[in-house]
DNA sequence: GTCTATATAATGATAGAC
DNA sequence: GTCTATCATTATATAGAC
């Protein structure tokens, strides 16, 4: 679905050593998380354990350097993606790219880990999904909410961290390195259907929670004076 | 809404010594992560480092020592709580005990880390959602969805991964050490209300999407012969 | 730019005194 | 049971040779 774009150009032999250190980084914490060495990622990308830190100043600013490519990564990939548009997420969209599965495991440490990349990542879902939403509503498809923006954050923490969990526990199933194509596939088939049919027909049969959760919170913004 | 139970029982000054430092490091991990070093774990404790390992051994038993004690925690509130029916979730009663917050934060840092804890509790959380959908669907509150099993355990991915990652920007967003019950409280505050209209009134405008996955589904099972 | 070698600190775990 | 002292390992970070 896509192709290679400016930001990862390049076989390995061709980037630069920080590049090269870099890219290292990333599929090393994606597979091991962020309590590895910074030996084990000089291993990796066939350098010293020294020149590590004589580009990157430190392990933070590693992480940091790693958390910046990863967040442009994946704009430019959203970029590309808005003008080719597809029923499945941008993130299954990516996880089908070999090359972007090493990021793509980065994210998830990520998101587990809660650094800043999260808290930016996740921002862009919400807005992600707004529009998404929005879109919806004007061509009909989608019954517009109460509430659109507290709806679009409410569903980007619960899919957004559905996925999550869900990829925590297939981690803990599957031994090894994780497949982050497989296990997305394998997320699609379990998660959609029932989903999408929640979404379609509801799962309460009447309206009498909503009523009340709804007469609470008014009741609770106005208090009863008149 | 819990009393004190006899897992729980006594003050900080009656328990053994192994049970203050298991406790200590229910805190500590809770509060820190799990990279944290024994030495705090003793400190906390107000013994020396030495002890923490005579009793345990090492660092894994001492945390499979603390995913015992939250496991039993946690099983022991749910039979309490199923004499007594709430609206709200276990988890969020856990959280309004003070008693209690340490171990649902240290629960929290099991599900972020992906231990066996998780997968052991997660289970539970299916279990109970597929409980809890047949009781509604009997007494009529619910609609019946296409398959029970499929839909609690998507609903326990979201909705439980949806909470972590809630709290996991909760804690990016508060520096210090994360209030359970104010962070539980925001998350009910901003997510029941849409969660609830989406479950009552759908977000699908029509069934077109639905029908679409569903004979894709039914198609791939059962390949056209006939 | 890149390496080897090393400084410094912290970690998990153990041994032995009391 | 509990402590102090220490070991062996590993971590990050730096210094200096090439």
């Amino acid at each position: 679905m896509f192709k290679r774009s400016a930001v990862s150009e390049g076989s390995a032999a061709d980037l630069s050593t920080r590049a090269r250190i870099r890219d290292a980084a990333i599929a090393v914490f994606g597979e091991q998380g962020f309590g590895v060495g910074v030996r084990a990622i000089a291993q990796a990308a066939g350098v010293s354990p020294g020149l590590v830190n004589h580009h990157f100043g430190s392990k933070d600013g590693l992480r940091e350097a790693c958390d910046d490519h990863v967040r442009e990564l994946v704009r430019a990939a959203k970029m590309e993606s808005m003008q080719r548009p597809s029923s499945a997420t941008l993130l299954q969209q990516l996880a089908e790219i070999e090359e972007f599965a090493p990021a793509m495991a980065y994210l998830m440490r990520s998101m587990q880990a809660g650094g800043p990349l999260m808290v930016s990542f996740f921002e862009h879902m919400v807005e992600d999904i707004e529009q998404y939403l929005a879109t919806g509503i004007a061509s009909g498809a989608i019954r517009p909410p109460r509430d659109l923006k507290a709806t679009a954050r409410c569903l980007a923490y619960n899919h957004g961290g559905g996925m999550m969990l869900f990829l925590q526990h297939y981690e803990a199933a599957h031994p090894g390195p994780v497949d982050f194509r497989k296990a997305l596939r394998e997320y699609s088939d379990q998660m959609l259907l029932p989903m999408v049919e929640v979404y379609t027909h509801g799962l309460l049969a009447n309206s009498m929670v909503y009523d009340t959760v709804l007469a609470q919170r008014q009741s609770a913004e106005q208090p009863p004076n008149t």
